[in-house]
DNA sequence: ACCCAGGTGGCTT
DNA sequence: AAGCCACATGGG
C-alpha cells in the first residue's frame, strides 16, 4: 500500500544535488533523465519511496514513514539559505560552490547503513560504491513490501540489509559480490554493531575495523549529522590544497583548519565544496589546476 | 601497463 | 610521528 505525502513551501531543495551529491549511494532516477524535476527512487531505512518536487511541494510516494520521518530525513526544518549566507560571509572563496550546490541537504540517514556504506567508500569510485551496495542489499537486505507498486516495471525495492544478516555473512560470498578486501571490515564491523550497539562517538567509530578519520567523519556528518565534521578524501585535499596551500598529505591539518574555520558549518562547507569540485564541470576544474 | 577512486591497517624507520 | 605498501576492483 502506496501512502502519498505532500510537503509544501519547502526551500533550498534540488533533488538531483541531494541525491548526487555524494552523501548517499542508493537513490537513483526513476525515469526521463532529462526530463526537469525528475523522481527517485530509492529506499530509507525499511522505507521504499520515490521522491518529486512538484514547484515548492516535496512529494514522498512510500510504503511507510509518517510526515515527521521524512521531514526529518529531508532535514526540513533547517535553514539552508541562512548557512549558505553565512558561509559566504565568513569565506567568500567559497560563493561559486555554495551557488552551485544550492539544494543539497544533508540527510539524516540510518546508522548502520552510513557505516557500511563509507566502509565500502574507501579507495572506490562512487558508481562503483553504488554498484557494490546494490548488490549487497540483493543479496542481504529483504524485499520491503509493497515497494513492487513504485515502478513501472514492477521491480521491488530491497531494504538495507542488518547488521544481524551482515554479521552472519560468509566473508567468501561477500568477496563474491565483488566487496574486495572490504569484505572483512564489512563483517567484523557488523559483528561489533551487533553487540556493542550503535557508536556514538568518534573514538567508537573508529575502532570499526575499515574506519579511519575520513571515514569516521563522514559517519558523523551523514550517519549522526554532527555537521561540525569535515572528512578530508582525495578531492577535499585537491581543494584544501588549493584555497589555503596545505600539503596534499597533511589531512589532519586540515581538518583541523577547516573544523575551526567553518565551526559548526564545517559539514556543509566540505559538502559544497567537495560536490562543486567533483562535479561542477570546466570552470571549477580551472580554480584547482589554476594555482598548481 | 599504469593511475585513480569519498582510505585503512600494519609494519618499519 | 612519519613514511611505505598491500589491499580488490573497474574505468580511463
Amino acid at each position: 500500500m502506496i501512502k502519498k505525502i505532500v510537503i509544501e513551501k519547502v526551500r533550498d531543495i534540488d533533488l538531483t544535488h541531494v541525491f548526487e551529491c555524494g552523501q548517499c549511494f542508493r537513490w537513483v532516477p526513476l525515469e526521463d533523465p532529462e526530463e526537469d524535476g525528475r523522481r527517485y527512487i530509492g529506499a530509507a531505512g525499511d522505507k521504499a519511496a520515490v521522491i518529486s518536487l512538484d514547484g515548492d511541494s516535496l512529494i514522498i510516494e512510500t510504503t511507510g514513514g509518517d510526515r515527521d520521518f521524512w521531514r526529518d530525513y529531508f532535514d526540513l526544518d533547517t535553514d539552508y539559505s541562512a548557512i549558505k549566507d553565512e558561509l559566504v560571509r565568513n569565506e567568500p572563496s567559497i560563493k561559486a560552490a555554495t551557488g552551485y550546490g544550492s539544494g543539497i541537504r544533508i540527510l539524516n540517514q540510518d546508522l548502520f547503513e552510513t557505516i557500511i556504506s563509507f566502509i565500502i567508500s574507501q579507495n572506490n569510485n562512487i558508481p562503483r560504491i553504488r554498484k557494490n551496495l546494490e548488490a549487497l542489499c540483493r543479496s542481504y537486505g529483504s524485499i520491503i513490501e509493497g515497494s513492487e507498486a513504485l515502478r513501472p516495471d514492477g521491480e521491488p525495492v530491497y531494504a538495507f540489509p542488518s547488521a544481524a544478516s551482515l554479521a552472519a555473512a560468509d566473508v567468501g560470498d561477500l568477496a563474491a559480490l565483488r566487496l574486495g578486501y572490504r569484505s572483512k571490515y564489512i563483517k567484523k564491523t557488523s559483528e561489533r554493531f551487533l553487540e556493542k550497539g550503535c557508536p556514538a562517538s568518534r573514538e567508537e567509530l573508529l575502532q570499526l575495523e575499515g574506519v579511519g578519520p575520513k571515514v569516521a567523519n563522514c559517519i558523523m556528518l551523514f550517519g549522526l549529522h554532527d555537521t561540525g565534521a569535515f572528512p578530508v578524501d582525495t578531492w577535499v585535499k585537491h581543494i584544501m590544497n588549493d584555497m589555503y596551500g596545505f600539503e596534499e598529505k597533511d589531512a589532519a591539518g586540515m581538518q583541523a583548519f577547516a573544523c575551526g574555520h567553518f565551526g559548526r558549518l564545517a559539514g556543509y562547507a566540505q559538502q559544497y565544496l567537495f560536490y562543486y569540485y567533483r562535479d561542477g564541470g570546466p570552470a571549477s576544474q580551472k580554480m584547482l589546476n589554476s594555482s598548481h
